[in-house]
DNA sequence: GTATTTATATTATACATATCATATAAATAT
DNA sequence: ATATTTATATGATATGTATAATATAAATAC
């Protein structure tokens, strides 16, 4: 992880954008972008609390670890987004780490810059706090998902999120290349189930490959495989 | 759910709590509060947004369906806690179900009212966001339990967790009384299955059983049943 | 440019957990 | 007080998913 020499533009993340102008010149002093190299770690969970990140260039997984061979992906950081944000409270170490799925430029903002930051704007407060509830919900519907959807109900629903966040490819592939194991991750199964479920939604014509490149060609079926069979409820009458 | 005619004495929940003493009276006179009996939805995944709940007696799980024969619940709200939180922002219904766990008093507020209190108290405001990012980084490691500890571990993280949160009886039982159903959607398994963990751990005399009551004998062996066995790193030298 | 690591591909097998079935006890309703 | 529903208890069986094993291809390092 280098110095950039180029700085970024304050204008891209969510906090520049939110901030009010007079406040940009402080952001511009004291930040830091790094250049990181793909596969790079930014940091790791379990080292100490030294600021917030956000994605000036590039793709980040958020990932936590189970034990030293199984870890899961828990969301993907894309250009303008918020990653590290635990310092916040009392935390001193972070509860995941952070990798690059790509070449990246990131911009680090100490804690105590983020906190008077966040002081200062209340726009940007309120913007960081409808984050929060907004992940929240998606972590609580994620968590009902791993609890009972089964595997394949899960993978259909990464692609579709992927599909959502990262938009398309002119060729109309998902706009992100993940190796297999990092889609095993980010469903919370092991490699080798995801490449047979791959290996069904393409025989089944719901997916089309290329390379690592996936590309959605029915929605709808894929979608469905999200759903729950809904069992009817018995009629109680005789 | 009954209004209540005595009401809450504003010094309960963490919003009067966090409030300026000036912002009291407003809270006063536009709060409802409601009796609900056990056992009774206070609100239903998929309801309309009205407002948001404090819980002023009782316990109370906030759960989310998956078909129509499993849930997961998401978390329980004691005394003080905040629940329904989710109008905040555009949501147009609850993506989760709220249910008294015993008979309950609880304090309503219109999204009006709330979202007029976030502005006018900024220290609400920062508590409120410590709060989501608090319970965020929970469902997170949640979500890599669910997806890779085994359901005994789970269960023991889940005893321990009620008993921090919930305390203990004078008879040093966990001051919750949950159904064996409730633990298995809290757990994200089947009450099959929980029972015979909970039947292994009695037996292994790490819990004590009195009725639906469970007191935590041995904290240590069940708290290291939460951790994975760290497979050790191979010696790549020959 | 070759070596070495990492990712992909695939089959066979093991196992954890869910499903099914059924009995009993406790709680709630009438 | 009796009926009915709901919770507890427990064994037998099915199945989804992980584990293990191994081969090949691609990417990265030296």
């Amino acid at each position: 992880m280098k110095k950039s020499k180029i700085p970024c533009d304050l204008n891209t993340c969510f906090m520049c954008k939110t901030c009010l102008k007079e406040w940009l010149p402080a952001l511009s002093e004291h930040r830091t972008n790094y250049h990181v190299k793909k596969g790079e770690v930014i940091f790791r969970e379990g080292d100490p609390v030294k600021g917030v990140y956000f994605v000036y260039e590039g793709n980040v997984k958020v990932h936590k670890k189970w034990g030293n061979e199984k870890e899961l992906i828990i969301r993907f950081a894309k250009k303008g987004a918020i990653f590290g944000h635990r310092g916040l409270g009392n935390n001193l170490h972070y509860p995941i780490s952070a990798t690059a799925l790509e070449p990246c430029i990131v911009c680090f903002i100490d804690m105590d810059l983020f906190n008077a930051t966040l002081k200062v704007n209340s726009d940007f407060a309120y913007t960081l706090m409808m984050f929060f509830a907004d992940e929240l919900q998606e972590a609580e519907r994620k968590m009902r998902n791993l609890a009972h959807m089964p595997v394949k109900g899960r993978v259909a629903q990464a692609l579709i999120s992927l599909r959502e966040k990262f938009g398309l490819t002119e060729n109309g592939f998902i706009d992100i290349e993940l190796t297999r194991q990092d889609l095993a991750s980010y469903t919370g199964a092991t490699y080798e189930t995801v490449f047979r479920i791959i290996t069904d939604l393409v025989q089944d014509s719901m997916i089309k490959l290329s390379g690592k490149s996936i590309k959605i060609v029915d929605g709808i079926r894929l979608e469905s495989l999200t759903h729950q069979i809904i069992t009817p409820v018995e009629n109680t009458e005789g």
